[in-house]
DNA sequence: ACTTTTATTTTGACTCTTCAAAGTAGCGTG
DNA sequence: CACGCTACTTTGAAGAGTCAAAATAAAAGT
């Protein structure tokens, strides 16, 4: 069984290489584990050792077939707890991926798959994010983001990428949750704002830089 | 916080001490714990060092205060745990005690909570093991067992003692469950045999031994 | 091209948990 | 009381994961 650091490690390899040429850099991986760039070399080496990940030396690493399909195992753990803990628990969605960072290590592949048919086999965690099928296959469609959608059209907010509590709690405060529909009243690239108006209640405004955090798709 | 080691090493102390004289022996702390002597001689110094445990050398074991309210805090994560396995996900009981093993460790305090008000409170797991309560009181009562109870009366299961997957299946075949009710039809000291009148199939044989491992209240 | 900056790797050390094997204390039996 | 068995402790070593700091490579500036 991997260990708690290998599954992190190759889930962090995972995320990071969305949207990119793939290679991820040693950096990014430090600053992601919240460890010194020196653990993050050493682990790597460890890793290509065992045939999970793909090392270039100083250029970065790449998952390998076996390090992708555990990575993505983890990730399937860690997007359907954080379901399970604001659909079933109804916890705050700002603090469930602290919990299922951990949980993520402990749940069995049987008891994920009773968690699955519990919350209905969800394609999408509470933000938003996709989660992985059980047979590793994982959804990559392409959204607009509130600072680049068609103005003066209705949306519909499918994914908050913004993940820190603090963004988390401002989008909830107005509603700004997947599935909920607004209306895209004004932008305005000079003052960097966007004006929403949602379904119902009072417009909100925000910044260009918050508004490309928030993923819609066109409504109608 | 407490590693994972040191949790079960408290848990274990905990178990172990359960009717004795509150000291736990060095040699059933490493068989329970899967580990060999020396490595507990080691792991318990350095609980003592924390002041999590007492240490008499060549003696034993016993929890200070702090040790115990850990133990207990985990103990009871283990059992809310086994009883949501049970009562929501429908895993079969024999197997929910490993999975409890891993997820003990991984679940806060919030959470546990919340699984708690989920499950309404229980006083008791799935295997009648009485869960601590979030203030540390444990219930410690007093059971009989289908080895040494009443003779020709009616009992009601309330705790399964053996849980090795395999006990624990027979008993689940035989509807031998806490809250079930059945009638000691017979003692045999000297066959070593029980014989029993569930209150719905047929009677049910079997040796003192594993009776001994079943509490039962009279009923009525 | 030469120099400075930045990213990465290497090295040596440390913590935690474990084991194997050797040493020791305590006990019961004769 | 001495012997020998058993339980316990000690010692030395190992693996996993980490950090601090020094070394090196690559990239960027001048
Ligand atoms: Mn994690
Ligand atoms: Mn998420
Ligand atoms: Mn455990
Ligand atoms: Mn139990």
């Amino acid at each position: 069984m991997a260990t708690m650091a290998v599954e992190n490690y190759l889930k962090h390899v995972l995320l990071l290489s969305e949207g990119g040429d793939g290679l991820v850099s040693m950096g990014a991986l430090a600053g992601a584990l919240e460890v010194v760039p020196g653990t993050v070399t050493t682990m790597i080496k460890a890793l290509a050792d065992e045939g999970l990940v793909e090392h270039q030396p100083r250029h970065g690493v790449r998952l390998t077939h076996d390090g992708r399909r555990l990575a993505l195992s983890v990730l399937r753990k860690h997007r359907l707890v954080e379901t399970f803990l604001v659909n079933v628990l109804k916890m705050d969605w700002s603090k469930v991926h602290e919990e299922a960072e951990q949980l993520e290590h402990a749940i069995s592949d049987e008891v994920l798959d009773r968690l699955d048919a519990l919350l209905g086999h969800p394609a999408t965690d509470p933000h938003g994010d996709p989660i992985p099928t059980r047979q590793g296959k994982i959804s990559s469609q392409v959204y607009g983001t509130l600072a680049t959608c068609v103005v003066e059209r209705d949306v519909r907010v499918v994914r908050i990428l913004e993940q820190s509590p603090e963004f988390l709690q401002f989008a909830e405060h107005h509603r700004l949750q997947p599935g909920a529909m607004l209306h895209v009243v004004d932008r305005n690239l000079t003052a960097g704002m966007v004006t929403l108006k949602p379904g119902t209640g009072r417009a909100i405004a925000m910044s260009l830089t918050a508004a490309g955090k928030i993923l819609v798709q066109p409504e109608r």
